[in-house]
DNA sequence: TCGTACGATCACAGACAG
DNA sequence: CTGTCTGTGATCGTACGA
């Protein structure tokens, strides 16, 4: 027999495992490759390791391993059981059952969070825009008082009520934009990219056009 | 770089309980 | 019947020595 014989049977046996392996993990669902030179090694390699688990002790071993990490995975289940609310019966559910009720708890969470957070941003915009009225109306008032102090009282006498009237419309008119901004505020979050436009929409500039609109009247 | 050892993980089959 | 547990083999990724 020559050497290049020996190579062909060689290959026939590679190609025979082979085929028995792929028709094996088909049916297992797994990967494989065609086997090259360097499965060769690996499949002496395989065999190394065939014979050590057939070995009772390793066995043994390799049991008390998959034990502990099933041990391991049934404390992170319990867990996890621990941290979702699951109802009445809650010894009932199942493994499958109980990370569906997860996920669907994360989605839930997820989503108060991103609520809370708008709302949050909602009421800060709020914050200042009402700090600006504040400082403005403060202005206004410490203005008067100086003129009132220079021109005398009874020049501004007929003006101030109609003017504190104008300032008192715009402050309702502003108001009402808020109004409009608690809506925004109470609309659905389920479309984030909507919301980032209303929230452009609703933003700090609006609020700052409403007291340069209070500033001219005065 | 290659071969080997080892731990971790996965998938399957069979046993078992409710 | 269905879900869970257990044993087992296969595979993968990584560490380590020659």
């Amino acid at each position: 027999m020559t050497a290049v014989q020996l190579i062909n049977i060689q290959r026939l046996l590679e190609a025979a495992e082979y085929l028995e392996r792929r028709e094996r993990e088909c049916e297992h669902g797994y990967a494989s490759t065609f086997p090259s030179h360097q499965d060769s090694s690996y499949q002496r390699q395989r065999k190394f390791r065939n014979k050590k688990y057939n070995n009772t002790h390793n066995r043994s071993t390799h049991n008390e391993l998959e034990k502990n990490r099933r041990a391991h995975l049934r404390l992170c289940l319990e867990r996890l059981k621990a941290l979702i609310p699951l109802g009445p019966d809650c010894n009932r559910h199942t493994t499958l059952g109980l990370l569906n009720k997860a996920k669907a708890h994360i989605k839930k969470l997820e989503e108060t969070d991103r609520r809370s957070q708008h709302q949050l941003e909602n009421l800060e915009r709020e914050q200042r825009h009402l700090q600006r009225q504040l400082d403005l109306l403060r202005g206004i008032q410490s203005g008067e008082r100086i003129r009132m102090d220079d021109i005398g009282s009874t020049v501004c006498s007929d003006r101030s009520d109609s003017e504190r009237e104008e300032i008192e419309v715009d402050v309702e008119s502003t108001e009402f934009s808020h109004g409009e901004m608690d809506n925004v505020s109470t609309t659905s979050t389920s479309d984030l990219d909507d919301h980032s436009s209303l929230q452009s929409m609703a933003s700090d500039e609006g609020y700052s056009s409403c007291s340069v609109k209070l500033a001219f009247t005065t």
